[in-house]
DNA sequence: TTATTGACCTAAG
DNA sequence: GCTTAGGCCAATA
């Protein structure tokens, strides 16, 4: 029962494009590991996206985290942060302390806007990738 | 259709 | 640690 990397389910993990939209894309991708983030653990957008193969395109997951709270079932993208842990996308939630405050109820301490032990607290969707 | 923008990453100096 | 440059896909104007 290995489970070989990189051979998901996007079938099973289909979920629906800020567009409405139903189809086959990586942003089917994105969203199914953001949902796999355990609770109190963080990761990077460059982590998701080696995972799902695009490798420099973590520019497309942050776009498509800003329409993770338009997307079914809701995405935990509160736990996904930059390279330097930085709560980059605490401007994209309802307010810019939402961020922080999910992620100290989670059990992530914020030190500065930024993930307190950043590298403890990362997780790799690649190598941990149930 | 092209051009610009966007919750980014890595490399090199 | 900071700056500059290149790359990636998708949405918007």
């Amino acid at each position: 029962m290995s489970v070989k990397k990189g051979s998901s389910n996007p079938e099973t993990l289909k979920t629906v494009r800020p567009s409405g939209k139903t189809d086959d894309s990586i942003f089917d991708l994105i969203y199914a590991i953001a949902r796999q983030i355990p609770k109190g653990r963080v990761t990077s957008y460059g982590a998701i996206a080696k995972a799902i193969g695009s490798g420099k395109s973590a520019r497309l997951v942050g776009w498509a985290m800003s329409a993770a709270g338009k997307v079914k079932p809701k995405v935990p993208a509160h736990r996904v942060v930059n390279s330097t842990g930085l709560l980059s996308g605490k401007h994209a939630f309802k307010t810019p302390t939402q961020m922080q405050e999910l992620l100290e109820k989670e059990g992530t301490k914020i030190k500065n806007d930024k993930v307190a032990d950043f590298k403890t607290r990362f997780w790799d969707p690649s190598s941990e990738l149930i």
